[in-house]
DNA sequence: GAGTTTGAAACT
DNA sequence: CAGTTTCAAACTC
């Protein structure tokens, strides 16, 4: 159909409108936009040049992301908050993959394996194989995880690139307006153990579970179709599955022994997982850190959002616990960004920069977004109205749940981001 | 590697 | 809102 070719001409329209036609030669210098809004592209070229220095990013300034709007700077406070709040965890957590991603990506011959996340293999980022949907669609991983497709993708007809910036934003845009968590995270981690995304009855041993919940019907949610199980979380009672059998908890409450259901090879996913679980309980107590961390070294904007927060964070206009807030700094439109720096240029250096910078990334930290940038101006969190009508509960507090989730990249970044505080925030003119 | 199965996402 | 179709990953052979 039409559709995406009538996104693209909107897109096309919008273009001319807000956004900013970029050139690819541009120097970094050309980056810092007076006032706040950094480009993404800004940003991705400004990686470009600048890989390494992460600071630089966020000296230029911050930048939100999400909706092509949200170029403009934000004047209101709210505004920021809520570029700020737009955390994204990543969606797809998959136990596996997190860390390391990027360096396996390129590294090993990158041979576009097809995402079998195999065991052994640390997964790197996500690559998708996608064949009609131009990677503009969740369907796509990469771009349902606010990612920008690379080189191991093996997709077709890819406009989920930095190139198609403008499309791809304009794109995320409409599927927010239809959807307001549609880039949010699926798994959903709640560190309080009575807090628990709705249900109570089921007990994760990550205390996380999946925002919508699954609708398995018959791999009884003991495989991979299954988001909850993927995701390495408990079904809980927002799911509609039949006959569940998550391994990671039912979504009757019952909890089976990881070890005793597993399928084939659930038991290295749950050995995964449950590593990963118990690394994040121990991150918890780093999860500070990682709320500042999640935005800042890993992308510029997130940086630059961190950094721009940090006035208005004392504005007090806040509400959400900074846990919130930290987490938000990965909206969804800094999903893109995050990518790039993902994996700190200082891990990796620049490895293929043919997309450069966003994609380098996989790793999955993406940010989650919780909630769009256009809604939830309370960034309360409730959004009652869930698409999809599954309830989608707005993380309360996420806060230290879901920065502490991903130890291995969490290492990651904290390594990469001492220096972060220590910005002066740049007030910028 | 090709084909099938599965369930989310998108569409009507 | 429910039903159907499309899509790409997960899985099997």
């Amino acid at each position: 159909m039409a559709t995406q070719e009538q996104i693209e001409e909107k897109i096309a329209s919008e273009d001319n409108k807000q956004l900013v036609p970029f050139n690819p030669s541009s120097d970094s210098s050309k980056i810092i936009v007076p006032g706040i809004g950094l480009h993404l592209n800004s940003l991705a070229i400004s990686s470009n040049n600048r890989r390494n220095s992460v600071n630089e990013a966020l000296s230029s300034g911050p930048s939100l992301p999400s909706s092509d709007d949200s170029f403009h700077s934000p004047t209101t406070a709210q505004e920021f908050l809520e570029s700020l709040t737009l955390a994204s965890m990543e969606r797809g957590l998959d136990p596996t993959e997190n860390d390391v991603a990027l360096a396996e990506d390129f590294g090993p011959g990158s041979p576009k394996k097809k995402r079998r996340k195999v065991e052994g293999e640390p997964e790197a980022c996500k690559r998708c194989n996608c064949k009609k949907s131009k990677c503009l669609k969740l369907y796509c991983e990469c771009f349902a995880a606010g990612v920008y497709c690379i080189e191991p993708c093996s997709c077709q007809d890819c406009f989920n690139k930095p190139i198609h910036e403008d499309t791809v934003l304009s794109t995320r845009k409409q599927i927010e307006s239809r959807n307001p968590l549609a880039f949010a995270p699926k798994v959903i981690r709640t560190s309080e153990p009575g807090h628990e995304i709705g249900d109570e009855s089921t007990k994760t041993p990550a205390s996380a579970r999946h925002k919508r919940g699954c609708n398995c019907k018959k791999s009884s949610c003991l495989k991979k179709y299954c988001e909850c199980y993927q995701g390495g979380v408990g079904c809980s009672i927002n799911c509609r599955c039949e006959g569940c059998k998550n391994a990671f908890g039912r979504k009757d409450g019952s909890v089976l022994p990881e070890t005793e259901t597993e399928p084939e090879d659930d038991t290295e996913a749950n050995e995964k997982n449950a590593l990963e679980i118990s690394a994040k309980q121990n991150d918890n107590q780093t999860i500070e850190e990682q709320n500042m961390n999640s935005g800042l070294p890993a992308t510029p904007l997130q940086f630059s959002r961190t950094l721009v927060q940090i006035p208005y964070s004392s504005s007090a206009i806040i509400k959400p616990p900074r846990s919130l807030l930290g987490i938000g700094s990965s909206s969804s439109n800094g999903l893109y960004q995050t990518h790039n720096f993902g994996k700190p240029s200082i891990f990796k250096t620049q490895s293929k920069l043919e997309n450069r910078p966003f994609q380098g990334i996989c790793d999955d930290d993406i940010p989650e977004i919780l909630r769009g940038s256009s809604f939830s101006p309370g960034m309360g969190i409730k959004v009652s109205s869930s698409p999809n009508s599954k309830r989608v509960s707005p993380p309360h507090h996420t806060s230290s749940t879901s920065p502490g989730r991903r130890s291995g990249r969490k290492k990651l970044i904290l390594q990469s981001i001492p220096s972060f505080p220590s910005l002066t925030p740049p007030q910028m003119k």
